[in-house]
DNA sequence: GCCGGGAGTGAACGTCGGTTAACCTCACGC
DNA sequence: GCGTGAGGTTAACCGACGTTCACTCCCGGC
């Protein structure tokens, strides 16, 4: 009983291997989407296991504990926007335009196909050990830089203080999807937030 | 002893009657940091009362519980910011871009005169019940509203669920300031977040 | 000078949730 | 066939935390 086989799918697809993902996979998936939507103190152990069809001590087979399954997936979070960052920069070639053109369609791609994760990535940092956030943090850090990078070519008169303001601005503004979800066509939503990230980060 | 009178003062002033706040204000400004800083789940109701120099269960002498609490606080934020929007639209008079602007000048303000506000505002809504959430979000809907309107008149052709969407992204863009504090200079960082945002809110 | 109530204290209670322990059960490799 | 280990289950433990309670202290009005 408690028929286990068939779990209820989690609906938004994360990202990696999206085929036949293992238990680890799920429980992260489920979690994160459990996160977002109530914050991962509110979420309990029994919760997530419910979400993929088992019960909450099940979870100890796949992670030390709660917080390090929070850590796990802050910190892929934040890999993967360093490396698809610093990958779509190289793959712009040298002109600081493109490379910002690059940079905000892999922000917006990222944050309409995740907004989960943009949630809990900012929400419940503040949940996370000592050591494990200031690794997170770090990762954070060095993604900002790949933008400051790119916005400070862009605007050398600028000091690099303004220019990191300007991309955190630019996070807040691409990360606001969960916010103002589902009103608008996926292909649309992108196209204004390009639009408007593009003239925020120029203007 | 708990030497009870000198209160350890909180430093960002909140808002209105700035001069002798009673114990119930100390205590929502107190809470509104401490629930900023690391969400109000993990803050306990002992943190609370400590930060203004009394033990946990003196709260219940001026809130009925923690969650009235918060509700209160959320719902005074969200009634500030509706009645401060709709005030500087009617001050700014019919042009729909001195409108704008004038919204952006309010809304850079508050975000910058109160980082914590902004980030339990949308951290800690979850955290409430059904129908308190349910206030809020209606305050929060008119707010945006007022937005919409603006945008619409500036932007006929446009639908209003993208005037939605673009009053949304505006928002994050200007409360991005809880992410990047400090580095830059109060009135640099006004100017820089208004053009910002006026940049993205006609884009 | 009393006294009534607002404000605070420390102790106690109950619950909730993360974690652990002990036990079960298949699917295999030998 | 049989041990073994991965992955589950239920029950129990335990600390944290919101809340209540009985009591104290102090201050303003009569």
């Amino acid at each position: 009983m408690t028929g286990a086989a068939t779990g209820g799918e989690v609906d938004t697809a994360l990202s990696a291997d999206a085929a036949r993902p293992s238990r680890r996979e799920q429980i992260l998936r489920a979690a994160a989407q459990l996160f977002a939507e109530r914050g991962s103190r509110s979420v309990g152990v029994d919760d997530v296991g419910a979400a993929v069809g088992v019960t909450g001590p099940a979870i100890y087979r796949h992670f030390a504990s709660k917080d390090a399954m929070l850590a796990e997936m802050l910190e892929g979070i934040s890999r993967r926007l360093l490396d698809g960052g610093r990958e779509r920069v190289a793959a712009a070639g040298p002109d600081p335009v493109a490379q910002l053109r690059a940079l905000i369609a892999f922000q917006v791609d990222f944050a309409l196909d995740n907004p989960a994760l943009i949630t809990v990535q900012d929400r419940d940092l503040g949940s996370l050990s000592d050591d494990d956030a200031a690794r997170v943090r770090r990762l954070q850090r060095r993604y900002v830089e790949v933008w400051v990078e790119v916005l400070a070519r862009l605007r050398p008169q600028e000091g690099t203080a303004a220019s990191r303001a300007r991309a955190h601005a630019v996070f807040g503004l691409v990360n606001s999807t969960p916010h103002s979800a589902g009103r608008v066509s996926r292909p649309q939503m992108a196209g204004l937030l390009a639009t408007m990230a593009e003239a925020a980060a120029t203007a």
